[in-house]
DNA sequence: TCCTTAATGAAACATTGTTGCATTTAACTT
DNA sequence: AAGTTAAATGCAACAATGTTTCATTAAGGA
């Protein structure tokens, strides 16, 4: 899909910053932080709009949020089938410690949680640290 | 176990900042940021000095790392068989998003991930969002 | 008790994220 | 195509979290 598409699809409004950081996330295998795409778009767009945007973005269901190892707040591209307040990024996510990527495993799901009697379980968020394919093979 | 076993068990000098912190975790049943920590010690030792203690007791052993839904980093009591470079915090955690507590649940194992080919899985972080046995009851 | 090393306190700095407000721009109306 | 309005942006200031350096203090062994 466009990125002109899908900002439409979900209600938002084509402006430049917001088809700038789409098209990076398109053209990107692993998550990125705010200051990963503020370093990709070199200047020229203000911090603030970037946290705004993405922001945004996640609220509307075109990001998902990603933890990595460190607590290192990154975004990922959601699946055709996230919307506003309804996220289904109930994947893995692999957070490699060599090159410091973190990337959707869109097919693995995560596992259901058995035997949490008492609680009210609304998502499960995993994550698995390791080495990655590339980096395994670079070695 | 004592706080001034746990501390010689671990190699680390009996300090009055390092018998407090790991006192304040033993008397509580989540996890606790330094923030927390420093509040429940009500001023007097310097933030700089927690970042640092917590910081040890987590690459001794003694504390391993939590992050909320937010990326919020806490630290929780491991359990005894944790140590140096080697934690054992398998388990599941489990973060309310009315209380904002985060809890280790020792007795929900984090399960084996399947049809990862190629990657190499040091470990599993996982998180569990919802509402906790307490604020359901207290609803 | 003395000595050495580790732990602490204080100040300064770095990074990440937020808020308020003035300005600009997208998209709708006419 | 120009005008209108609400949303998006840029800027400045602020807040929270974490780090680094260096002088001082305290712990634990000799």
């Amino acid at each position: 899909m466009s990125v002109d598409d899908l900002l439409r699809n979900h209600g938002l409004k084509k402006t430049t910053t917001r088809k700038q950081v789409l098209d990076i996330y398109l053209n990107t295998d692993h998550a990125l932080a705010v200051a990963d795409v503020e370093e990709a778009l070199g200047d020229g767009v203000d911090r603030v709009t970037l946290y705004r945007t993405m922001g945004t973005f996640e609220e509307k269901g075109l990001l998902h949020k990603v933890y990595d190892d460190d607590g290192k707040l990154k975004f990922s591209l959601c699946s055709s089938d996230c919307s506003s307040h309804q996220h289904h990024d109930n994947h893995l996510h692999f957070h490699c410690r060599k090159c410091g990527k973190t990337t959707c495993i869109e097919n693995v799901a995560v596992p259901e949680v058995e035997g949490l009697e008492g609680f009210d379980i609304q998502d499960v968020y995993m994550v698995a640290n390791g080495t990655c394919k590339d980096c395994i093979q670079a070695a």
